[in-house]
DNA sequence: TACATATAATATGTATACTTACTATTTATC
DNA sequence: GATAAATAGTAAGTATACATATTATATGTA
């Protein structure tokens, strides 16, 4: 009956998801995670934009992104100021070293997309990913 | 181009998922987590399972089981002995409060499922999970 | 302008989630 | 029966993920 629930589905298929993109990212030799990954491609399209505007894009949490965020400033490709506009807030982009890795990693991070959903046909594959933009709209 | 691709689609989901899990129960004043409820639920039907066979069962690291049983422990959900036939393993079953919290949890874990697929038609929740059964074999 | 309210980020604490290493024990092989 | 290999569980380390509290700063209102 377990199995038959969504909430244990999904949470499998997230297990596999994150595994298969560890496994690829690893392979090709970057310690990037997908959380990671998904800020550096949200400063990407909106450079400079602040910590918490990342957060909503993503959709984080502010606490998470802070510690992501630090991880991705200590491998050195994020840069971090102090707004002039707002001294409370802090603006985020890539560092050139960040946008060189992330040009680098995601040509990876798209082709292992199909792979998550690799028990599925193609037409399913699309079914499903209607479905989950459907439910998490 | 983000939204697009299913390992971002699934963390959505699945970060729902586990709010819609906790709004609920701790709504109605438990404090079980969504992996919790799933450990009790392979216990309610293999009482006396070992700790692997726990993890074998539900799709998790032994390290993690680990941990989850200790927190279940320490709520006196769980009661955990050294196996006669093999003293490295621990022979790990719901203790009779443990069992009642079960059968008293059961019922909203269950309701609480097709909210978390709100968004979808009774028909597209059908739908999404078959694929998603059919994404995890 | 004083002060209440709101907001951005950080700090702290709990709970996953997995990797690697380690201990204790069992099983297989000689 | 000795010993190598395998297995069950724990320990330590890293990275999410979120709730709550705190700090610093900004904004709205009397």
């Amino acid at each position: 009956m377990l199995y038959q629930m969504p909430g244990h589905l999904i949470r499998r298929l997230h297990q596999l998801s994150t595994q298969v993109f560890q496994h690829h990212l690893h392979e090709a030799g970057y310690d990037i995670t997908q959380v990671q990954y998904a800020t550096m491609q949200a400063l990407a399209s909106h450079p400079g934009i602040e910590q918490a505007q990342v957060a909503n894009l993503i959709a984080y949490d502010k606490a998470t992104i802070g510690g992501v965020i630090d991880r991705l400033e200590q491998k050195g490709y994020i840069l971090r100021v102090v707004s002039r506009r707002d001294r409370r807030a802090r603006e985020v982009s890539l560092s050139p070293e960040g946008h060189r890795i992330y040009e680098l990693v995601s040509p990876i991070v798209i082709s292992l997309q199909t792979e998550i959903l690799g028990k599925l046909s193609l037409d399913e594959q699309e079914q499903l990913i209607t479905l989950l933009k459907k439910a998490v709209i």
